[in-house]
RNA sequence: GUCCCCAUCGUCCAGAGGCCCAGGAUACGGCCCUUUCAAGGCUGAGACACGGGUUCGAAUCCCGUUGGGGACGCCA
């Protein structure tokens, strides 16, 4: 038997990291097993523009590199793989439902059920469906219809024994059949509800695993009763812990951005993202632009890698000390038996941690590629960048090193690409390190050792820095600093003589005229 | 409210009765290095929720308490 797994995303626009641990688990479980993965588009609930909420998540998958084998864009043999499209197949899985008993037509209205529902809270009792408008024969259907009602397919549960199956995750499971609700598989209207059409498809496409969040597990009886009811096996199932917010037991989720805000790792998280889609142009609001979502570590630069090896962490060990794998390490150690019962909490600064790892095993050339797009994203070099631009990025980020934790973070350093009269002064950076007294002085003498030093290569210049302090007879803090916000506007930066000679003798005298003119 | 689940450092994990006065990672503190910012090196602090059992022996098994969470849709 092929394993078989699946990920159901509805149509919504983003894809939420939860969601994508799942994916991982599905594609990893099928990859380790020879199988196959694929991608089901769960849109039952006619979708308006079904392509645009579509597209943002099979872009976010093909960046992470979790290709599906049978899907959308890819096609297979059991196309289409979209729910609204197998609407008729729905539809006669509930004729078959409704001609076995197994299921029957209710005519009760959404106020009667309500009723019933408050009582039962009244109670506290669990609400339980008294099946007073059920039709189960054609003459009791036609009284209800004659009367004005319609009818919704109600399943018909059994109201005694258990539900009883092994989970790959939690173990054995059982649930008392008694305490499952009659649901709703077809509205009046003739569609078909979720549970009906995903136990349908997931037997149409001969889904063997069933790997999702343990929020569907008490889903799981149910559809365990459509898929026997149907005559199909039904699938082994694997329910995951829930993905929390950081520093919480809650589930994350997508809409609550303004709070997580509070927390103050993800607040750093956000802002150090917002600042670079800023610099992009991009219009950053809480709804479009989050660290729970996949699409924000792409426009910031963090390797997919990086996200699905943290990814792969939460809630899934190999043992106490293996952290770092490829992928084809996951695919040969993941197993679901190693899976966590309990929720793991998402910790953007830990991912973080993992990102830096990954950045830092990068080549020179393999940074230089990620960072391409952003400083020409703003417009700092040439789209393409002409031969000179693509060796100043090189020599900039083989001298900016690992304080280049995601790709986005070359756009720190843009006074190495701009104009000199365009380079931003750092105004407090400039009052305390070059508007001070004896400053201006210092800055023309060494000014005079830049205009000879030669080689002007980073270990010519910090000699030239040191035999000038020696010569003056004072600290070497009382020049470099002014000589480093002068040159490059900022106060901090990476070495400051690899730093000049990356800008070159002209701008490095340039930067200090203007600075010395500026104090003037 | 009803049903179900979970429970080891702040966080993520290791631990499937003796290897554990609990190990790794991350974050945090100190020191060193240092022209700034990072990084790095060394180092420190930091947890088995509580109470009962079972056992020669429990973080590990059982029961209870407490705490946290999830599910209870003609949503997916």
């Amino acid at each position: 038997m092929t394993v078989r797994t699946r990920f159901a995303p509805s149509p919504t626009g983003y894809l939420h990291i939860g969601g994508v641990r799942t994916a991982l688990f599905n594609w990893l479980f099928a990859r380790r097993h020879g199988g196959q993965f694929l991608l089901r588009i769960d849109d039952t609930d006619a979708q308006r523009n079904l392509s645009e909420a579509l597209q943002p998540i099979l872009d976010g998958f093909r960046w992470l590199g979790l290709d599906w084998d049978e899907g959308p864009e890819v096609g297979g043999p059991h196309a289409p793989y979209y729910q609204s499209q197998r609407a008729e197949r729905h539809r006669a899985a509930a004729e078959q439902l409704l001609a076995s008993g197994a299921a029957y037509r209710d005519y009760a209205t959404a106020e009667e059920i309500q009723a019933e529902r408050d009582t039962a809270r009244q109670e506290k009792r669990r609400f339980l469906y008294s099946r007073r408008w059920m039709a189960e024969t054609e003459a009791q259907a036609a009284a209800f219809e004659s009367a004005g009602r319609s009818a919704a397919v109600r399943l018909k549960m059994p109201r005694e024994g258990t539900c009883a199956f092994h989970d790959l995750v939690r173990g054995d499971v059982e649930f008392e059949w008694a305490l499952e609700q009659d649901h709703v598989v077809q509205r009046a209207d003739g569609s078909c509800l979720y549970h009906l059409a995903s136990a349908v498809d997931d037997h149409d496409f001969a889904i063997t695993h069933v790997i999702r969040a343990v929020e569907h597990l008490s889903n799981t009886p149910r559809q365990m009763f459509i898929s026997a009811a149907l005559g199909y096996e039904a699938p082994v199932f694997a329910h995951l812990p829930y993905v929390a917010e950081p520093g919480s037991a809650e589930k994350l989720s997508k809409r609550k951005l303004s709070k997580y805000l509070k927390h103050h790792e993800f607040k750093k998280a956000y802002d150090h993202g917002a600042a670079i889609a800023e610099a992009l142009g991009r219009v950053v609001t809480p709804d479009t632009f989050s660290p729970v979502v996949v699409d924000f570590y792409r426009a910031v630069g963090y390797e997919p890698d990086a996200l699905v090896n943290y990814l792969l962490l939460l809630g899934w060990s190999l043992d106490d000390r293996t952290e770092t794998f490829t992928r084809e390490q996951m695919i040969e150690h993941f197993s679901l038996e190693r899976v966590n019962r309990s929720p793991a909490s998402f910790d953007p600064q830990k991912l973080l941690a993992f990102q830096e790892r990954r950045m830092q095993a990068l080549s020179v050339e393999a940074r230089v590629s990620r960072v391409l797009p952003f400083v020409e994203g703003v417009g700092l070099v040439d789209s393409p960048p002409t031969d000179p631009q693509r060796a100043r990025v090189t020599d900039v980020v083989r001298a900016a090193g690992e304080r280049l934790k995601v790709a986005g973070d070359i756009l720190n350093y843009p006074e190495f690409f701009q104009p000199d009269a365009d380079v931003a002064y750092d105004e407090k950076a400039f009052t305390k390190r070059v508007r001070k007294e004896g400053v201006d002085t210092r800055l023309r003498r060494f000014r005079e050792r830049l205009v000879v030093v030669d080689p002007f290569d980073a270990p010519t210049l910090d000699q030239a820095m040191h035999d000038f302090v020696a010569t003056e007879g004072i600290g070497i803090g009382q020049i470099i600093h002014a000589v480093r916000v002068a040159a490059t506007g900022k106060a901090v930066g990476f070495g400051l003589f690899e730093g000049l000679a990356i800008l070159g003798r002209a701008a490095c005298l340039a930067r200090i005229d203007r600075a010395l003119d500026r104090l003037a």
